[in-house]
DNA sequence: GCAGAACGTTCCTTGAGGGAACTATGGTGG
DNA sequence: CCACCATAGTTCCCTCAAGGAACGTTCTGC
């Protein structure tokens, strides 16, 4: 239900929450990456409720996440496209891929392969580090105050 | 409210949004991994309501994310601690937190900084190809079935 | 002029989240 | 022994968001 607003907290794991947090944006956010950008298309393949895939919508183009772009003047259609905000929230997709592929994925492997064009290997993402390159997870860091931290 | 189950979609993203799809797990999480393990600690710093709070530790045992452990006997007394399972989730945080740190943080700056203790630097996680190591992210790659695509 | 497609909007019902009060177990200080 | 405190929940009530179905609107094509 989420009534509690997680913006204002001097977190930026909580400020990502506070836009894409609801369970349902980051669906609709793969149906857009992978080209399903019509209203109807994402309700049908989804099965949300038109009312909350409007409400969805109407607050991921708000945070500039999509884009709500005309593609016929008569009659007038929509369709959502990525904002360069919005496909940078792909990678946070593809690491949930990654999680899901090794811990819920089970015998019948993984439902989608991603083929990285730049090596034309079947790939998944690694968290790596930006200073130095080398693999980088949660345990390899410490954590320390940040400049925006309140207080 | 999320009343959809995830669960059983064909679809990794899916999948790992029922298991910390609602709003309050990745805060949950991020505490547990900062060292606020115990109910007290999480739903003061939080926030969150004591109901929601335990419910969602339960469904988080439950699928094996934490682990509820008794730090003493009398009285009886418990933390919740990270799985494997539950450590490799952190991943998709700092992703949360780079996004965030870029999208959200503004004129302030970032309210954490990550040490790569492997190398001493302040960084940022960026995703990489498992196979040839260069940066990989959503744009650079092609979406192709896997074998657990159903149907 | 009737059906159909695309994109919503409206309405009602149900049930999850918020918040405060309460319970249980045991320790501690006098 | 008793009052008080700490931790970890549990229970209760209220509100409001999610689900779902029906309806509305604007245009095209037959």
């Amino acid at each position: 239900m989420q009534r509690t607003r997680f913006g204002d907290m001097a977190c930026s794991i909580a400020r990502t929450l506070d836009v894409i947090g609801e369970p349902w944006s980051p669906l609709i956010l793969r149906d857009v990456y992978v080209g399903m950008t019509r209203f109807e298309q994402m309700q049908q393949d989804l099965g949300i409720s038109r009312k909350v895939l409007t409400e969805r919508l109407k607050w991921l183009v708000e945070q500039e996440v999509l884009e709500r772009r005309e593609y016929s003047s008569r009659p007038p259609r929509f369709e959502y496209v990525l904002t360069g905000k919005g496909a940078e929230l792909c990678d946070l997709l593809m690491v949930m891929v990654r999680w899901g592929d090794r811990w819920t994925a089970g015998e019948a492997g993984p439902p989608v392969l991603y083929r990285h064009r730049a090596c034309g290997q079947i790939a998944h993402v690694e968290p790596c580090c930006s200073a130095c390159g080398e693999p980088m997870h949660a345990t390899d860091v410490d954590v320390l105050p940040g400049p925006g931290l309140s207080r």
